[in-house]
DNA sequence: TATGAATGAGGCTTCATTCAT
DNA sequence: GATGAATGAAGCCTCATTCAT
């Protein structure tokens, strides 16, 4: 039996690398083409392996893309973590969200999801399995929610602004839309959106000069 | 054939109206299910024709979205120009714009746009035809800059902020999922999403206290 | 409206015509190799259409043997009924049933309804119907059953036999696998058949001499 | 070699061993579902080894069948000569026979044999492969001829009805529609249908009191 | 020898598109 | 013009069969 374990493991590991880079090349075509031009034919070719051997892993193409939700919003909810850890005051926790969604790495997958969640075909299939993702969604929620209160409570934030408000807006403003007209098609550098971004969050479309600060490194690291 | 004319003309008037009617099926189709779901025999159905009418209108079921987004994007080309027109200063623009994309009427057809926009299915449909819409695109955007560019010479707007980056931030805050996370879920009242969003848009997330300067009803309707 | 309503009366005509061509195909093709072997292409093609043109009267294959087996089960009771009204005495009644089930016309469809009756794979599939086929069954059941009581009645049948067993007897001799080995193989004319079975039905296998009636032709032609 | 002979009928007896139980596990599917519905992959959960493993003892699922429908044919041929050989009269051995299709242990393998031969689809599988099969069935077929000829020669049979017509109705009375509706449905004990069965197959349907004879318990075990 | 992962043919079903009426 | 019946391409999914381990 011990012999079996590890061998066990080994094949267990094959069939999870595989099952990632299926949900990747889904991921792909998904956010490429959509969900019904994504066909279970090519996300095999892409792989490299066949049509049945997908369905070794998810019974129907629905469960495919929630699986990939279900991951995306992992992934994202882990991220939104890291931020809050990482980060010190609630402006550095936001200004850390900004950068997270517009880097390359989990940006990318963070487009995947926004993509996911504003089709409305896709809508209309996790709408029938609402119940496996509302506890990842509210816990995301809350997150986002807990680090507005802290800045409201430290008085970075304006408290007369409601919490869904404010929350909204952040969500606004990371999405792919915003991404793919300034990084990609103005081709300005993402962590220069992300200043931009971070300014404008705080201060709002407001001169500088008509704030009374004397220096304004706009990025929020001023002593004020 | 001055006789036919009129007739022709009368005939004419029909057919438009009709088109539109097929138009607005289809973009409520297309916002409630999306491309693949929207069938050419639900529009007839629900325009009260035949689906076989429907294809002496659009060649192909491509053509009818592409003549959907093409509209669209004239209405709201259409709705800026109104909010340029009719409001003032370039704050009082801004404010109208907002406005627009939460009332009822333009606003919905806003919130489609968008859809098809961020639609992969959509957008690889336009893309194919991305000649036909460039122009619209671009016209719009240079409303919006002009906008844009008025405000930074008045001084309402920061003049180190780039236009793109401004443009991309107003069209951010003015997406479907705002709309639908605060008016819907959580029973906002459009007005009050508008005010908030105006607010935050001038000046930011900092706390109102914050601001130094004396009179700031940047709603435009507060003496405070 | 006058003019209408033959012409839509025409193509209703033909509607039923093809429904019934499409019936025709699909029954031969179930009793020739059962109900997975038998593809809507194939019924498609017998009857001269396109796959297509038969989900425009069968949105399933399960609806397709459904209404197969309704419309087989109106007949048999149909001819059943033809069989009480037409025939006298409870014996020869019977004696019509036989010839009925060995005819070529009812027959044919006969043999088609045990098929799909005691296939397991229709069974299960009916199964899920079984409110919608019930109905019939049972009427069939109890015309039957009115026969043998009347024969009880009458002397002709030996009233402590229980009706249901002799319902089943009646059954069992007229089912395809006889019809098969005896018709088809042996190449025994089905009249033939059939006077031998009347006669078994009433006096068993016992052998003419025992019996002590003098002339006893019991195929119904004697005087009496 | 002399050594591996003993060890490799070891493994040869569970080899047969597990045949068999592949091939039961196959004849109840193949009863409760019919052949398509029965997939490998569940014959072999059933015997509790593998999909592989089946494809040890037969390379396609028909050979699987056509095995099954041989073992079958076989059994009730060897159930036929015990009747032949247990019973004394003719009468007697008819009723062993009836009597062997109604009880549980042959009789549900008898049941299975039916199902089998009527399914359009098993036939037209068993078709390829008649050579293989004529054999079995024609062996069977000419024990019961024994059988119907020593009854005519005994005065027991009527020896004008034609031997094939015999033989036909004798299968006829214990098809599996009769032992459904009688011994399912109406739960009447399988003893009491072998008795009515009994008395009908040499009586027929005629009264007791129409017979002569002074007294006839029908039952075969009268003295005469 | 036994396993079960991988394959891909085949069939149902939908729906854009055509075309005779 | 308007209709809707007819078509057939395309994609999901199942499962018999193969084969490396």
């Amino acid at each position: 039996m011990d012999a079996t374990a590890p061998a066990s493991s080994l094949k267990e590991r094959q069939r999870q690398e595989r099952e990632g880079l299926i949900l990747e090349a889904a991921a792909q075509l998904l956010a490429e083409r959509g969900y019904h031009e994504m066909s279970i034919e090519e996300i095999a070719t892409r792989v490299g392996i066949s049509k049945g051997t997908v369905y070794l892993h998810f019974v129907k193409k629905d469960d495919l893309v929630v699986a990939l939700v279900l991951r995306g919003m992992r992934a994202v909810t882990q991220a939104t973590q890291d931020a809050l850890v990482r980060a010190g005051t609630p402006r550095e926790k936001i200004q850390a969200l900004f950068a997270r969604s517009y880097d390359n790495l989990s940006g990318e997958r963070f487009k995947v999801m926004r993509t996911l969640f504003e089709s409305p075909e896709i809508r209309s299939r996790l709408a029938e399995r609402r119940h496996e993702l509302r506890e990842a969604m509210e816990q995301n929620r809350q997150e986002l929610a807990a680090i507005v209160e802290a800045g409201k409570a430290s008085g970075d934030f304006d408290p007369t602004l409601p919490t869904p408000v404010i929350i909204a807006l952040l969500s606004s403003l990371t999405n792919p839309m915003s991404y793919h007209s300034l990084v990609v098609e103005e081709r300005m550098p993402a962590e220069e959106v992300v200043r931009y971004l971070s300014r404008f969050f705080f201060k709002g479309i407001a001169p500088e000069a008509a704030s009374p600060q004397p220096a304004s490194p706009e990025n929020g690291d001023q002593i004020r």
